[in-house]
DNA sequence: AAAAGATATATCAAAATGATACATAAAGAA
DNA sequence: TTCTTTATGTATCATTTTGATATATCTTTT
């Protein structure tokens, strides 16, 4: 089977849990998602029309008053798709984080910049870290009904992973010498 | 100042320690920021020659042999460019994690699946844990000389969140009932 | 001497990113 | 009421990245 674009299986996925427009989707990626994945209308909308293409997805379009607007539902064999792709063991996890890079290179530059990096980061997850746990705890009382644990297990490993961060941000600022 | 693209201070970065041929720069990327960044001769090769047509770098076309072979070295203005990168705020961090995106959408298979997903990311985190460890040792006893700090900093960044991943794979399958 | 693997440059199709354009609908302020 | 801002919605495009492949030489192993 050919290797699935990731962006497919990520808008069949969120179909199977229910039907979407374009721009749901687009929502539903940030604000569920959002924290370990991207997507952009430039691939959300040429996705579905390639997915409808090759009817994995059916649309409706629902003209209420002067607007359009195309909701997508999944078919039987777009859920044969996205359950193929989950039990596919290839796996590829990747982090692109520019305060690594920063900080690797923060030799051409001098200790304050290279401190200060660091604190923008350890701003930014503090933030994160903060919605990460409201989510975490609006879940636990509703974790063990259906898929809400699949939910309830990416959101704690953005809560595990962010203090992880934090800690090293304070011992990394510490060996910096501050 | 334009954004700049980001292969181009990843290739200043390294071609401020030392001098370098595009072969050598795709090694450095894989061995030293491999598990946070990536490159690919697609776009190093393109982004060389950008780079010395900005004067940011400049070429030594060297031929022992039958054998071309073109070594780059930074400019001054190269310099200066990497060194206004380091000190722009704005950072772009970004995780890419399949893991999570097939444990988020894992209602749509079974929890046997689930979990041998999380187990697959736990070998192959077990894997690269073991190799950062194995530089992180390496770096401790030289981490005060000159600019090793910050190669050390970035290892232990990995070391520390891949300790927190592996943590995460033993709660999330005990919560999966295993 | 042959085979295999590392070095080296280069290109290309496919995919993702980030920004923008355009228009309607809804909510809030003046 | 009217004006303005914000949210909804579809769509496209240039730039960047990815991943694979092509081609050739040099080095090490068998």
């Amino acid at each position: 089977m050919a290797r699935e674009k990731k962006i497919n299986v990520v808008i069949l996925g969120l179909l199977n849990h229910e039907d979407l427009t374009g721009y749901d989707i687009k929502k539903r990626i940030d604000e569920a998602i959002g924290f370990f994945w991207k997507g952009s209308f430039g691939n959300i909308y040429p996705a579905l029309k390639e997915l409808e293409e090759g009817k994995y997805i059916k649309s409706r379009t629902d003209s209420a008053g002067n607007r359009e607007k195309i909701r997508y539902r999944i078919t039987a064999k777009g859920k044969k798709l996205l359950e193929d792709w989950l039990k596919e063991e290839q796996i590829s996890n990747e982090l692109r984080y520019e305060t690594l890079l920063k900080l690797f290179f923060a030799g051409a530059s001098d200790r304050e910049t290279a401190l200060r990096n660091i604190e923008v980061f350890e701003g930014e997850i503090r933030r994160d870290l903060g919605i990460l746990k409201v989510y975490c705890k609006s879940l636990e009382s509703i974790k063990d009904d259906g898929d809400h644990i699949y939910y309830y297990l990416t959101v704690t490993f953005g809560v595990d992973t962010y203090e992880a961060y934090l800690k090293w941000c304070t011992k990394a600022k510490k060996i910096l010498g501050k």
